[in-house]
DNA sequence: CGGACGCTTGAGCACATTCAACAGACGTGG
DNA sequence: CCACGTCTGTTGAATGTGCTCAAGCGTCCG
C-alpha cells in the first residue's frame, strides 16, 4: 500500500490513521454498510466473506499484515460488498473516507497502489471463477489449499501447516461445495498420505501430490 | 473514465490516444501478453474472455462504448489476464503504458476513475462468484440474462431483445455450464412463454418471470 | 450444392448434494 | 470436577442435477 512513497509521506499517511483492535470472530465491517473507512491489517488476520440473499456464505479471501481491506472506500463503491471479521486477536489501521480523500490529493500514488492491489485481486478472483466454472470439486479444493499455503503456510516437521484455523466449512465456502464433501476429500487425502488433518487445521505433507490433483491429475 | 475531469483535461487525454478498428471476431489483446496498452471502446463491443490451461473458456463480461478494457495496464499487472475480441465491427481508443504514466501524473483523477471502474467490476464478479458457488444452473442463467438486458437490452415489440449475437455456448461460458443445458433451459422457458429464442439471440418476453427464476422461485 | 456452424433432444451415468445419524472435542457453568 | 450443550467433523445411503455421449436437424454462407 505504501510502495513508491518516500519515508516522509509514509509518516504522514500513518499519522492520519487510527488504530483498532478486534478479538477473534469480531466483525470489522459488514456487507451492505456504507463504505466510509479503509482498513489495513497490522496484526492478525481478516476473513473476507460474502453472504448471498439465499443465505449461503462464500469466503472471498484472507488478509494478513500489510494488506488493505475495504479498498472500495477509495474506489467509488458506496457500500461494502463483503463482511470482514477478525481471525484471532487482530489489530487494524483505519482511515475515514474524508481523511483518505485529503491524503490521496497530497499523495496520488496512493490511488495507484490501490489500483495495483485491486488489479491483482481481480486477476485472482477471475482465475477462481474460471476454476469454479470448469473444474471438479477435488481439483478446486487442491488449488485452494495450495493458495492457502502460499498465503499462510508455516513450515513444521513433516510438512507445511496452514496457520489459520480453518474448518471444513470454511474450505467448503471457498470452493463452492459442502463441508461433507470437503471432509470426505481430506480424509481420502490423508489415507493417501498427502495431508495431515486435525480439528480446524490442515498440514500438507506432499505438496507435489496436492499440486498434481490441482492440475487435473487424478 | 473521464468523469471529474474538466473539458480541457479531457481534450488532452483524448489527444494522447490512438484509434484502432477491429472487425467482428478480431482480437484486440490476448491473455498472457504483456499489458502495455489501455483501451476504451468507442463503437461496437468487446467480449472479455478467459481460457484456462485445461482449455475451457469463461466469458468475463461484454464492454460497450465508453467502457475501459485492460485497466490492468494502469494497475500493476504485467500481463493481460484475459482476451478481448470485437463483437461486430468496432473501434477502440488506445493509450500506451508510457503515455498513460504521463497522463496520470498530470491528471491523478484518472487513477481514481480507474479504481472506481475496477471496484465496480470486482463487486460484480464477487457476486457472480457467489452465484456460481451456491445457485443452480437455471438460476444462474436467469440472472445472467437479466444482467445482459441491462447491459445490452433493446426494446422491441413483444419484449426486450439482447442486442448482442449470443450463442448458447456464450451463455454457457458465462454461467459455467454446457451449451446443452443452456439449450434445454431456454427451450423450456420458451415453452413457458418467458422468452423468445432464435439463432444467437434471445428476447425476453416476461422479465418478471425470468427474475423470479433468478431469485430462486422455481 | 455441400459443408460448417449453431442448435435440439434423448439416454445413461457420475459426481456431488442431501438426508441422517453419530462421535469426539471444547467450553461453560453448576 | 463432572455434566451438559455446542460446535466440528465423519461416514453411510439415497437422490438428483447436470454432464457426457450420441445422433440428427435446420440455416447460413461460400
Amino acid at each position: 500500500m505504501m510502495s513508491g512513497l518516500d519515508d516522509d509521506a509514509v509518516r504522514n499517511v500513518l499519522a492520519a490513521s487510527a488504530v483498532s483492535s478486534a478479538n477473534d470472530g469480531e466483525v470489522v465491517f459488514v456487507q451492505g454498510e456504507p463504505s466510509d473507512t479503509l482498513f489495513m491489517v497490522l496484526e492478525g488476520r481478516l476473513k473476507i466473506s460474502q453472504l448471498t440473499d439465499s443465505g449461503s456464505q462464500t469466503v472471498v479471501r484472507y488478509l494478513g499484515p500489510g494488506e488493505m481491506a475495504g479498498c472500495v472506500a477509495m474506489g467509488g463503491l458506496t457500500h461494502y460488498p463483503a463482511t470482514a471479521s477478525a481471525v484471532g486477536a487482530s489489530r487494524v489501521l483505519r482511515w475515514s473516507r474524508r481523511t483518505l480523500g485529503e491524503l490521496v490529493e497530497r499523495f496520488p500514488r496512493l490511488a495507484l497502489n490501490s489500483l495495483a492491489t485491486i488489479s491483482f485481486r481481480m486477476e485472482e478472483l477471475q482465475a477462481r471463477f474460471a476454476e469454479l466454472a470448469s473444474e471438479r470439486v477435488e481439483q478446486r479444493i487442491a488449488r485452494t489449499v495450495l493458495r492457502l499455503i502460499v498465503q499462510a503456510g508455516e513450515r513444521v516437521e513433516g510438512g507445511i501447516r496452514i496457520a489459520i484455523p480453518l474448518s471444513r466449512q470454511d474450505l467448503a465456502d471457498m470452493t463452492g461445495t459442502t463441508l461433507h464433501t470437503v471432509s470426505r476429500t481430506l480424509s481420502a487425502w490423508q489415507d493417501a498420505g498427502l495431508v495431515q488433518i486435525g480439528r480446524q487445521q490442515v498440514t500438507v505433507v506432499a505438496v507435489d501430490g496436492v499440486a498434481m490433483i490441482g492440475n487435473g491429475g487424478r
